[in-house]
DNA sequence: CCTACTTTGTGCGTACGTTCACAAAAGCCT
DNA sequence: AGGCTTTTGTGAACGTACGCACAAAGTAGG
């Protein structure tokens, strides 16, 4: 059946457009700076600027939100703050729990952009037994023993996997197992969830692999040719050379 | 780029939708593993179910790059990794700088992630004399003062930035006034670039922001209401409490 | 109170992205 | 060869997102 029911229309009557969650934390930090600069009011046009949006955009945005803003003034930038993080949910405490202390583990543990918002790591786990017992950012590393145990005590809703791509589905399964049921994936894996558990993805190769695609077309304007495969036997093609099919 | 045209012309003619682009290195990623295990040839369901999504998108995004596929037997593996290679530009070299090497930066140097592909980590680079000159994964930190030498001598061509976020729009400023055109950004700033110059942002939690929305959602179903700001003094209106609350 | 000005909130046209569904193409079997 | 099966490539329908442009709603000033 294969995942024949996705839960993607999640915009029935009240939802917010995907969309605009994504630019929801664009336009808190943008806020958040301003309040941290004792700036009382902001203009959609300002606020939109600061976030690198457009300001019809941004209007439509808050918008799906509630009317918050105030027509001839602007925004109230402590109101909207308030506003967009219960909207978010960070106006309440997420433990977080990072699976796999290597390098990337290790930067997010001391990251501090989680704890600024309502994220609290609440573990850090590992398989290996060379790296549990250390401490690091004031926190001893667990065995992934543990897992389900601290996952129930600290009520952890949120796991980051940063463990190797092999071990990524095991250990998303267990995380799944144990309760949660939202993941922050760093391994370069496709992970297989249940319905309703969320995963989202970073991926640093993709990324770099995106802005190389672009920078080639800005450079050279022909993709460099290396050692070409054949073709799989075709009886009688053009050559391996796939022309330019504009038109 | 000359600075008379402000044109755009994202897809004219032959170009490749940006959400196809972003699934590219999916594919890809799907393909090397099936090439590693010597599988010849896989149907577009394969691959789809591989990569994680719906066999038609997998096609239609296959057929902007030509018609590769043979039918009723599916594409061949290793030509279709050469030629998605080559579309994204990964049959040359990426010389990548890093700039900023904190723990994530330290990360970055020692990610197998990026050589895998045609990247290449040309450089570290760090503002504190403190870090520079230290080696990481076999590479000497290099000064900031270096950074133009670097990008001149070394053809570097994508910049990643993980310095604080104070510091990534000058730094990226830098980077180019020295002729980068394409830049990773880690740091949690809008960065301002002339145009031309492909900005990719990568932000660890904007994510976790993203999860905790959908999680408040399946959870709880109000959001939780902590200390509210007072609106802001409205003459006669309605109470303080908008009521588009969920009931 | 009335007029002039500012800025929000949104209806609407357009562009983009996804999915369905099927004809066309290729292999295979008898 | 001819028909059957498999699977691609794509036209068309649908849905989502974006941004313009403007009415509505507010402030400010006389």
């Amino acid at each position: 059946m294969a995942t024949g029911r996705t839960e993607r229309p999640a915009q029935r009557g009240r939802g917010i457009p995907e969309a605009t969650v994504a630019r929801l934390p664009l336009y808190l930090r943008a806020l958040s700076a301003l309040s941290e600069r004792g700036v009382p009011t902001v203009s959609s046009e300002e606020l939109a600027a600061a976030a690198g949006v457009n300001s019809a955009k941004l209007r439509k945005d808050l918008s799906y939100l509630g009317s918050y803003g105030t027509r001839g003034v602007g925004y109230d930038v402590e109101y909207l703050v308030y506003q967009i993080s219960r909207e978010l949910g960070l106006t309440q405490d997420w433990p977080v729990a990072i699976i796999g202390i290597g390098n990337l583990g290790h930067a997010l543990a001391n990251y501090g952009g989680f704890a600024s918002r309502g994220f609290r790591v609440a573990a850090l786990l590992d398989a290996d037994r060379a790296v549990t017992g250390q401490r690091i950012a004031g926190m001893a590393v667990r065995h992934m023993d543990d897992l389900e145990q601290i996952v129930r005590e600290d009520h952890v809703s949120i796991g980051v996997i940063t463990t190797p791509a092999p071990a990524a589905q095991e250990v998303c399964d267990r995380l799944v197992a144990a309760g949660i049921t939202s993941i922050l994936n760093f391994a370069p894996t496709v992970l297989s969830v249940p319905e309703g558990v969320d995963v989202r993805k970073v991926d640093l190769s993709i990324e770099l692999q995106i802005l190389a695609f672009h920078e080639q077309r800005k450079s050279g304007l022909d993709p460099v040719a290396g050692p070409v495969p054949a073709r799989p036997s075709k009886p009688g093609e053009r050559g391996d050379l796939p022309e330019v099919m504009p038109a």
